[in-house]
DNA sequence: AATTGTGAATTCCTTCACAGCC
DNA sequence: GGCTGTGAAGGAATTCACAATT
């Protein structure tokens, strides 16, 4: 167990490993080493085994890791065990899919507010029934609802006011759709998804086929996960 | 003008410093120095440049950059000179709002088929009034209509034979929003987009404050697209 | 015998700093 | 004088390889 800073790049590698433990339990499975779950899931074994290492000795020599109980580490690490309550700001196309996407609204995040600003929205209702809401109470739902995390759907021009707007009322976390950079303060954490970036990445690929950046593993993506907060947009 | 191989974290920055121009060239700046746009944008200089002169001497010393021949090259060297042809497969929330996105749909991508496999979808329009189809024609659909890029939006479990039967009929570029790490043929790109991964992220962030993995730059932002390639999912 | 945890080696990326050019 | 392009230095992340442990 170290103190050294740990990077983003392997707390998005603990997502992963948690998600191979998922499967892995399912299948019935009870200890697993490192090596075996790099051959099923493309992963290094040493980097497996130096990321865990950063935060206890969850292992045993000779044998492995008992899969129930790694998971539960990793569950408690990445702050899994209670569900994390989450708000949307911004309901044109992308933000109306994500609210009613299943992968949130089943198991550890819950989306529990919508705002928009445009009118027109006010008051209309998801699939799911959840209601839209103007923005100008976004301040004291946030708090009265315990929302730790926002998702910001709005266009590239609104989302640095909404990022302000939401640091005031004591949010931390922020996923942010808006192609454009943002510049939290101190404290509060912007993670970026920058579609723009990725299909332009794909243009790239198909223009240059010389350069065969094909088959990345962990290291690629992970790398794109982790870029996916700093800066610029 | 190097002939090194170039990493994608270079590439991703070139839509970033993309960007910066289009912004730029709207405010009506003729030239920019490296060292004026990384003050701006909260990028570094040197990097700048050294991802500039992988592709070419575009700058003039003592003055800069030509900010609208500058955006030309980056635009031909991402590819983006031709409209790309994109289809989505699986038209569940987030495949519907994706096709609905205007994003996607103005500019250097084109959305041009639809396809899912659930009989209850086919045939039904989004609001722009494009048709889903059956999966079962996607391979001659797919050549005939010359598309490049496919949008996987199908649950985990069925994104493997998405893959699978779009590398068949040509494709060689894919992004995938299924969390699930998906192994490409050799000569095909995958980039993927993990909400997971980003969500999970934030909340190990909010389970871990004294971690102050604060006001992280290009850096960390780049890196996740970057992994947005990679492994496993 | 098998597998972890980890220092050392390696590879990759960023930043510095300056020669060369406009 | 100002700025680019780039070799060299520095820093970070990954992988190797093995001593320690069960």
């Amino acid at each position: 167990m170290k103190t050294e800073k740990i990077s983003e790049l392997t707390t998005n590698r603990l997502s992963i490993y948690l998600r191979c433990l998922n499967e892995l339990e399912a299948s019935g499975v009870e200890t697993v080493s490192s090596q075996a779950m790099a051959d099923q899931f493309n992963l290094n074994s040493a980097q497996i085994r130096k990321d865990l290492a950063y935060f206890g000795e969850f292992g045993v020599r000779g044998v492995g890791y008992y899969v129930e109980e790694l998971r539960l580490h990793l569950m408690k690490i990445l702050g899994l065990t209670e569900t994390r309550r989450v708000a949307i700001i911004g309901l044109g196309n992308l933000g109306m899919a994500l609210a009613n996407y299943q992968g949130f609204n089943q198991g550890d995040f819950e989306i529990v507010a919508l705002f928009d600003d445009d009118p027109a929205k006010i008051g209309v209702r998801t699939r799911s029934g959840m209601e839209i809401q103007g923005a100008q109470n976004i301040g004291e739902i946030i708090e009265s609802e315990g929302i730790e995390i926002v998702i910001i759907a709005v266009p590239a021009t609104a989302a640095e006011r909404v990022l302000e707007q939401v640091t005031e009322a004591g949010v931390r976390a922020v996923l942010n759709f808006a192609p454009v950079h943002l510049n939290p303060r101190p404290g509060v954490k912007v993670k970026n998804v920058d579609l723009t970036i990725s299909l332009e990445s794909l243009s790239y690929f198909l223009a240059n086929p010389s350069d065969e950046a094909l088959n990345v593993h962990y290291r690629e993506f992970l790398r794109q996960e982790a870029s996916n907060n700093g800066a610029l947009g």
